[in-house]
DNA sequence: AGCACGCCGACT
DNA sequence: GTCGGCGTGCTC
């Protein structure tokens, strides 16, 4: 008996549906995985895709039909587990499930590649032959170096085949072994390495007891618990004691931190500490180590994996504990194609797979503390300093009416001096790089700007060049005004080099060193400077972001913040809360236990209420403050909010769109959704359930050579938010002429330019 | 996203 | 006469 049925399919294509094939002649369905890749003809190429469900019915007329062309994998892929919740994070995030599902595997088997082709070839000894009399009586080991590579394997019998030739062994040696009979070659897949723990746990205080107990009293269950410790508090520690006792249940554990935060100091801290194999997966890898790092992970090899925000599809069958270091950062927001937020899938995951998740940080997301707060996640608080270091002294230095020495006051000035003097390091913290920020001519008023952007263009002095942040567009320096042709131009305001430079003139014979993107492009440039400074010998560091980040510098004992306040009249709404997140992070790179550090905040608006707010009650006293702004102009975490971005070269066309998608998002609400409401709850009349503001102008519209506009759509039922979303990108999709802008739906935006 | 088909301008 | 521009439409 055949009873046809159909395999439903999810392909890589920005299309939100499935397509149907049929299998292959003579094959059962239960030759089919859900969750296994198979190569099918689509149009006029070949995909590959994923077997979602085996339907016995299709909305399909049949001869429409084409059978897959061939199965990839004999087993699942993408786990029950992992499938569902890329498809919950298809329809929240509103993207297609067949590119959620490509970005949830590794490059190569998105490629069609196999687990298979990442085996190395090794060679290993047949015990029976390889005896010492064989070789003393046969004397056909000829040569030195047949005679080492021999006595090699007689003292371990298995070798990759990389580290023999590394040896500096040649194949026809590895040959000659293998005519003899006394080897033979085969394939095997990489392990991961591991050394024997060489470091023990710390001894605990009695705050950070509290949370390790507390959060492992969870084990086994869902729990969101955020982990709130300033700097210095020991989070780390505490992560680490939570993983050793998920270690000791035989289960996985998975760490999530920023981008730039992972670094090979940090593995070696995990691998130091840990007698199982720790796995690192972040953008550095090639596309064979990111799939030799997941099937460790899959196989239940690797039982620590360190990553960043993709690692958080990484299949992990045993997983017992999720931690995201650093919650509040940015980065674990993608801003492109799927725009999910690795934190919230996280904790996702953490409820689909009934296991507790720890979300750090000594700055934690509004969003995160106000759950903390109505007690949906448990709130640990660690607020002593090991060794009973003193918090780092913070000082908000007006510069109003003040001269100012290349961009310093002078008690800033005078200050890193003495801290120079007593042989210490300064640390000055300036968010731009480049010379100025500004060209400009002093006789017209005239000002470099980028062609394509609405932006000023940034003189660079190393090498000299004008260059656009925003779309790398770059130019010479004009030598004289382009608009009246004076001489008369000059560079406005500081940018990392330029404060570099002047340092030269103020603090003659001192070490100054610059990083920022400019001055550090690899990894291993920053490690190795990271290792000088380490020495700690006096000298000033000038940087940008780059020095908040990740890096603990112990000898520094003063840092200088020259520009916070760009950040205080941001017109993103969260403008404040990431200023207060950078400042409190750039302080907590200062000082340690027998150095307190200080900080100098250098600011025109030395009475901002907020900042003040920051500097006399802490995070949590300004952030309390913005929670109740929040709550009053209803943003969030008050309500739930989506962003309909659209760009174009032709600026109507980008408004256009916009007003189409507001038009149909009015008519849909009018005729769905407040008929319905209304003759449930008619004191509600008033109360629109979703409400859209906009669309107006991006920040910078202009951008790359594109108009960008933007709509605010926001709700206080998330439900309801997604009930209009889906017809709104439904129409969008199948707008007329829509394939002539671009446009994308950003839920839950944390970057609203 | 690809990749076709489909009609209108400057070229061997 | 055709090569090719990218507008429109489809992919199980």
């Amino acid at each position: 008996m055949t009873d046809t049925y159909y395999l439903r399919i999810a392909l890589p294509v920005p299309l939100r549906r499935q397509f149907d094939y049929l299998p292959l002649a003579n094959t059962a369905a239960s030759h089919y995985k859900i969750g296994s890749r198979v190569r099918v003809p689509f149009g006029r190429q070949q995909l590959i895709g994923f077997v979602l469900s085996i339907e016995t019915e299709t909305a399909v007329p049949v001869d429409k039909l084409k059978p897959i062309t061939e199965s990839l994998d004999s087993d699942t892929l993408v786990s029950p587990n992992i499938l569902q919740l890329c498809e919950w994070l298809s329809t929240y995030y509103h993207h297609p499930l067949g590119e959620v599902l490509d970005l949830a595997i590794p490059v190569l088997l998105r490629k069609g590649g196999q687990i298979s082709d990442i085996a190395e070839p090794h060679w290993r000894a047949l015990s029976c032959k390889l005896q010492p009399s064989n070789v003393a009586n046969s004397s056909v080991i000829t040569g030195k170096k047949q005679l080492a590579l021999w006595q090699l394997f007689q003292q371990q019998p298995h070798w990759r085949h990389k580290e023999l030739t590394q040896q500096g062994f040649a194949k026809a040696q590895l040959d000659r072994l293998f005519n003899l009979g006394f080897i033979e070659p085969y394939q095997q897949l990489p392990v991961p390495h591991c050394d024997a723990a060489s470091q023990s746990a710390l001894t605990l205080n009695n705050e950070q007891v509290s949370a390790v107990d507390k959060i492992s009293e969870q084990f086994g269950k869902f729990h969101v618990a955020l982990l709130d410790g300033i700097t210095g508090s020991g989070k780390t520690e505490v992560y680490l004691q939570l993983i050793a006792k998920t270690i000791e249940q035989g289960k996985q554990a998975l760490v999530l931190v920023p981008e730039i935060g992972l670094t090979p100091q940090t593995l070696r801290r995990f691998q130091a500490r840990f007698d199982v194999p720790v796995v690192m997966m972040h953008s550095n890898l090639n596309d064979k180590e990111r799939l030799i790092a997941w099937h460790q992970c899959s196989q239940n090899q690797a039982k620590i994996l360190i990553g960043t925000r993709s690692a958080i599809f990484t299949p992990l069958p045993s997983l017992g504990l999720i931690i995201i270091d650093e919650e509040h950062d940015g980065s674990f927001k993608q801003q492109d194609g799927l725009r999910y937020n690795a934190r919230d899938f996280a904790i996702k995951r953490a409820h689909k797979e009934s296991l507790p998740i720890v979300l750090g940080s000594a700055t934690p997301a509004l969003e995160t503390l106000h759950n903390a707060y109505s007690r949906r996640y448990s709130h640990h608080k660690l607020t002593i300093r090991a060794g009973n270091a003193k918090p780092p002294r913070m000082k908000l230095h007006s510069i109003l009416h003040q001269p100012l020495e290349s961009g310093l006051a002078l008690p800033v000035v005078d200050k890193i001096k003495q801290h120079l003097n007593a042989g210490q390091q300064v640390m000055i913290f300036i968010n731009r790089r480049g010379f100025a920020p500004t060209l400009a001519c002093r006789d017209c008023g005239w000002m470099a700007e980028c062609i394509r952007c609405d932006a000023r263009m940034t003189m660079h002095q190393y090498p000299p060049h004008m260059h656009c942040h925003h779309c790398d567009n770059q130019v010479g320096i004009p030598r004289l005004c382009p608009n009246c042709n004076s001489m008369q131009i000059e560079a406005l305001g500081q940018g990392t080099e330029r404060i570099e430079e002047n340092l030269h003139q103020l603090f003659p014979g001192s070490d100054i060193k610059r990083v920022d993107r400019d001055t550090v492009r690899t990894k291993d440039a920053f490690d190795n400077l990271f290792d000088e400074i380490h020495k700690g010998e006096p000298c000033i560091l000038v940087g940008t972001q780059m020095l908040a980040k990740g890096h603990h510098f112990p000898d520094v004992t003063m840092v200088v913040i020259l520009d916070a306040d760009s950040g205080l009249f941001s017109a993103d709404f969260r403008g404040m809360e990431k200023t207060a997140q950078l400042i409190l992070q750039v302080a907590g790179r200062a000082g340690r236990g027998d150095k307190p550090g200080e900080v100098w905040i250098q600011t025109l608006y030395a009475d901002h209420p907020q900042l003040n707010l920051l500097l006399d009650g802490g995070y949590h006293g300004l952030a309390d403050n913005l929670l109740q702004e929040r709550k009053h102009i209803q943003l969030p975490p008050y309500s739930y909010m989506a962003l309909l971005r659209t760009e174009c070269s032709d600026k109507h066309l980008a408004e256009q769109v916009q007003n189409q998608a507001r038009e149909f998002v009015q008519s849909w609400l009018n005729q769905y959704w407040q008929g319905n409401l209304l003759s449930i709850n008619e004191t509600q009349a008033d109360t629109t359930p979703v409400t859209l503001l906009g669309p107006f102008p991006a920040p910078m519209e202009r951008r790359n050579g594109r108009f960008r506009q933007q709509m605010q759509i926001m709700s206080h039922e998330r439900n309801a938010l997604h009930r209009v979303l889906e017809p709104l990108v439904h129409f969008l999709e199948n707008l007329k002429g829509i394939q002539k802008i671009r446009w994308n739906l950003d839920i839950d935006p944390i970057d609203m330019s």
